[in-house]
DNA sequence: AGTAATCTTGCGTCTTCGGCAATTCGTTGA
DNA sequence: TCAACGAATTGCCGAAGACGCAAGATTACT
């Protein structure tokens, strides 16, 4: 382990880092009262006061008091992207993305994983929210996509490839989340789905 | 050519019909005004006008206009599923995707296409439809695990291979729209771009 | 034909979304 | 350190939208 010059992480400007808060600190305020109350049952206005903001800034935020709820506990794009670009030249895409997206999920705390749970929950008994998070599925699409493309020099918007990896990956994740919500216990874990679906992406989807 | 005995498609009893016809001329009315006054730039109840019904009702048939917009010209699903059963039982599910998808894109009359076009560039420029995208993506997903799931007598709730194929295949539709919408002319046409796409996913994703 | 089930609609109400302008806070350069 | 600039927060307010409810119209069933 000899200690790697990271590359200087740009430390965000104190300005950054309070938008970043506030906007989580939103979308978990967004999030409790949800699962407490129900979609319906709670307002902007008390979500925006649980997070000591005016319901005009929670505006300023989140389009919809939906978007807000579904994006609590995202996990920041940017360093998935950055993780990419840093993996070995001669790497395949798909090797890539099994390695980081598998230690992203088992680095989950157990907190974390049961808030995914709840959320899981949630949007199930709330169809409004659903396409919220399918867009947020795409928006890390879209990260994958971008980083993949970069590292083949490729163009991004035109490339079929790294939409297409960019696109299995997500769904890789997607099902290891959503089958994982529906079974009995907590095992296997959602990183070994993960895992067996990048086996199965390889196999070329064969059955069995 | 023998006449098959096709299997008593069970004609829609004419309330269904109905609905199923209002549903497409609110969203045709929605979309076509949207393309021509912008999101924002349209009402509701411009909308239920020109579709013959009142706001009201409009309200009964989707959750929002954005959903109304979106919906207009989505193919039925319900035919994808049927004949997704209909396939040999010996098929793999990609092939048996592979020429569903494919014959169906290439079904396409140019009316459809070039409104496909233009439901693409208004996504594009109104970020608040993506979400319902995203979603109606997510439902034809859902109809091809199911019909997956059932054809290789799995459970479509906790099998992890129909949701993966299913997301793959899906996956092989957007890249291939989306792509397409990009590109200067119309060929490659989204028929073959399709096709392609179950050719890179069948070689399980590896870079040329 | 007559009854039951389902759709449509109008009305009223509650909520949300976003433009605008004033204020507060962070950043930058001297 | 301080001043000047740029950016974020907020209040106010109006325009729409979403939906419960109940009455009337349409379709389905026997």
């Amino acid at each position: 382990m000899s200690d790697s010059p990271r590359p200087p992480r740009p430390r965000l400007p104190l300005r950054e880092r309070k938008k970043l808060h506030t906007r989580r600190t939103i979308a978990d305020a967004a999030f409790a009262l949800a699962v407490e109350h129900g979609v319906d049952g709670v307002l902007v206005e008390e979500i925006a006061e649980r997070a000591f903001v005016s319901p005009r800034t929670l505006s300023n935020y989140f389009p919809s008091k939906e978007a807000a709820i579904v994006a609590a506990g995202e996990d920041d794009l940017s360093l998935l992207a950055d993780a990419l670009l840093e993996r070995p030249a001669d790497e395949s895409p798909i090797t890539s993305l099994r390695t980081l997206l598998s230690a992203g999920v088992r680095g989950w705390t157990p907190d974390e994983i049961v808030a995914l749970r709840a959320k899981e929950r949630l949007i199930d008994e709330h169809p409004a929210l659903l396409p919220h998070r399918m867009a947020q599925y795409d928006g890390l699409e879209d990260a994958i996509r971008v980083a993949i493309a970069q590292r083949m020099g490729l163009d991004p918007e035109t490339a079929p490839h790294p939409r297409l990896v960019a696109g299995a990956a997500v769904s890789v994740v997607k099902t290891a989340i959503r089958v994982w919500v529906r079974q009995e216990g907590d095992e296997p874990s959602i990183a070994d789905m993960v895992e067996s679906g990048f086996d199965d992406l390889e196999a070329g989807l064969v059955p069995d």
